[in-house]
RNA sequence: UGUCCCGUAGUGUAACUGGCAACACGUCUGAUUUUGAUUCAGAAGAGUCCAGGUUCGAGCCCUGGCGGGACAACCA
């Protein structure tokens, strides 16, 4: 399945690449994070972009840090970047960052001062801010653009040394302050921030604009391929400059479109926004589109990948239906996934004919989707169990194949009943059903002749073990929650968790570990969390089943 | 009144150097089923933003429109 990737523009590109030796024959790609925030799905595109088309052409693929802004940056985001792409199974051939480079970086500026193609700035922000013009009217050169080479020179090795303050000079690339792509408006390469590094400390106290790093820092792993977002492609013109200038290797830039996907937000700010007002447990809870918090949730890196496969590769803007991604969740869960029954909101079922203390094992296959069923599990059956109470209608439409009075239903793996009566509390809600079953019907040996609408699953009440349900729903009810209004959260979802404290499940799940993928019979895929503890698992719900009888219900 | 990018079924992606638009998801039927799941079979749904042009022939090439997006952080 899924043998053939389609092809795609980055693809083709590679391929004539190869075709007329352009890089000799190499293919070197590179992910580039910043440290400054968690991955989310649409980096996960962009590993399996550069990871997967490395691989397909034999080649190999740089995992660079891109920590040129110490304020923003930290060990912790490195530490659950390089967990995150090891999980979704890629190996990267070098760990870099470009803090690595700063020596090499500050070399390089010195040459474009020798150039005459840098100086120093000793404008404000704001000055530079209005020199640079807009998109339709040219910029105005700064009073210091003409600047001797041995003054530049002299004023960026005290930059260094620390003799100014923050945002007092900055070094600047003299290209054009007339041209249409702003980014050529003499941009600026290095500026002051006395802000210690998450590796470098406090040996700098000037630090490389991303312009003036990541080019660079391309060229000198000799990355053959560049891939970034679009919104880069603007940076290419500057990107090619600084390499042609400064004569080094010649890494090239390739844009593709991001990936969106509705329902949720995209970006780092938005999600460290999320995290930090609490409007989630963290980067990892399970509602965010991170790929720590997918992984909570129970989406497993093959199911991720297949995805991004799914979602293909083009130039233009987008977005997912989430619906895809969950396809793909269920898809990979349906033939891995452990089965078991659980009751989310249990009503007792007495089944009057069955003796009072007995017990009596059944046998139940683990996934009739997987080879050789999965083997088989125990089950124990008694005269009272807990079943669904949404699997009960004291008077049923005509289309509910579930329990009604008279009617009969088959208890999965088990017998077939018949429901016989019915009690209600004080409330007035169903406490109890009474049922007959038929002996002959057993599972697997059914001589009894009868037939059973529907299947129900069940548990025994004597054996039953309590564990903790996380339902999760979209965690934004706006499809697109950035549209409409001012503030992002106020399309949040009120109900996107709703937690089940007691459902009843059989016994062997008390066994399991966090990661654990299961489906609980006719609910949904669910998976283990990290928050259980003995005596007490937690499951979180990954996806529900697909489900035709709620979408025929809703019509 | 600028520059650049993009425009193919509901969604996303294909269509080798031009040869009567394909795949996936979704939707809808029907069959099977001890999960109203899965599986299987089938159907509907675009004539490729619009208008010209080149050509025997254009989604692919050209021109002009229209529409969407990006660009003025000492962020990446």
């Amino acid at each position: 399945m899924g043998k053939d990737k389609p092809s795609n523009f980055l693809f083709d590109i590679i391929s004539s690449d190869l075709k007329s030796g352009k890089h000799a024959g190499r293919v070197l790609t590179r992910f580039p994070p910043e440290p400054n925030g968690y991955l989310h799905i649409g980096h996960a595109k962009a590993i399996c972009l550069n990871f997967g088309l490395a691989e397909s052409f034999g080649g190999k693929t740089n995992l660079r840090f891109d920590d040129t802004n110490p304020v923003t940056e930290k060990t912790e985001y490195v530490e659950s970047i390089r967990n995150d792409i090891s999980w979704l199974g890629f190996g990267w051939a070098g760990e870099y960052y470009t803090s690595d480079y700063f020596e090499t970086l500050f070399s390089y500026a010195i040459q474009l001062i020798e150039k005459g193609l840098a100086y120093v700035d000793d404008s404000t922000p704001e000055e530079i801010a209005s020199g640079k013009g807009t998109p339709t009217e040219a910029g105005l050169p700064s009073p210091y653009r003409n600047r001797g080479i041995a003054e530049n020179l002299d004023l960026l090795q005290r930059m260094r040394k620390g003799e100014y303050k923050d945002g007092e000079k900055v070094l600047r690339a003299k290209i054009d302050m007339a041209s249409p792509n702003m980014h050529l408006r003499d941009p600026i390469v290095y500026r002051i921030k006395h802000a210690s590094h998450h590796r470098t400390g406090d040996e700098w106290c000037i630090y490389p604009m991303y312009d003036f790093a990541h080019g660079q820092s391309d060229s000198i792993e000799h990355i053959t391929h560049s891939i970034c977002t679009l919104e880069f492609e603007i940076h290419r013109p500057l990107y090619d400059w600084f390499i042609e200038s400064l004569e080094i290797y010649p890494s090239q830039q390739y844009e593709f479109a991001r990936l969106n996907l509705n329902y949720t937000v995209m970006s780092k700010r938005k999600l460290l926004e999320l995290v930090e007002g609490n409007h989630v447990s963290g980067w990892d809870d399970p509602r965010m589109p991170t790929i720590s918090g997918l992984r909570r949730r129970g989406y497993t890196p093959e199911s991720i990948r297949h995805f991004c496969d799914m979602v293909g590769v083009a130039r233009r803007e987008h977005v997912i239906d989430i619906g895809q991604l969950e396809f793909a969740i269920r898809e990979d869960l349906n033939i891995k996934a452990q089965r078991a029954m659980v009751v989310m909101d249990p009503i007792k079922l007495v089944i009057q004919n069955y003796p009072d203390g007995e017990t009596e094992s059944l046998q139940s296959e683990n996934n009739p989707n997987a080879e050789n069923k999965g083997g088989f599990r125990d089950l124990t059956f008694s005269k009272e169990l807990w079943i669904e109470r949404a699997d009960f209608m004291e008077t049923p439409s005509r289309k509910f194949h579930r329990l009604a009075p008279g009617q009969h239903v088959r208890l999965k793996s088990a017998f077939i009943v018949r429901c016989e009566s019915f009690s209600k509390n004080e409330k007035g809600e169903i406490s109890e059903v009474v049922c007959t079953y038929f002996p002959e019907s057993k599972s697997g040996s059914d001589t009894s002749g009868i037939k059973a609408k529907g299947v129900i699953h069940w548990v025994s009440t004597m054996q039953a073990i309590p564990v903790e349900i996380r339902l999760y729903d979209r965690l934004f009810r706006e499809e697109f929650p950035l549209k409409g209004t001012a503030d992002f959260k106020e399309s949040l979802n009120p109900d996107s968790l709703r937690i089940i404290e007691r459902a009843l499940a059989e016994p062997f799940l008390s066994q399991t570990r966090p990661g654990d993928h299961f489906q609980f019979l006719r609910t949904g895929y669910f998976c283990t969390d990290p928050d259980s503890v003995d005596g007490k698992p937690v499951f979180n719900r990954t996806v529900g089943l697909r489900d035709a009888w709620s979408r025929q219900q809703k019509q």
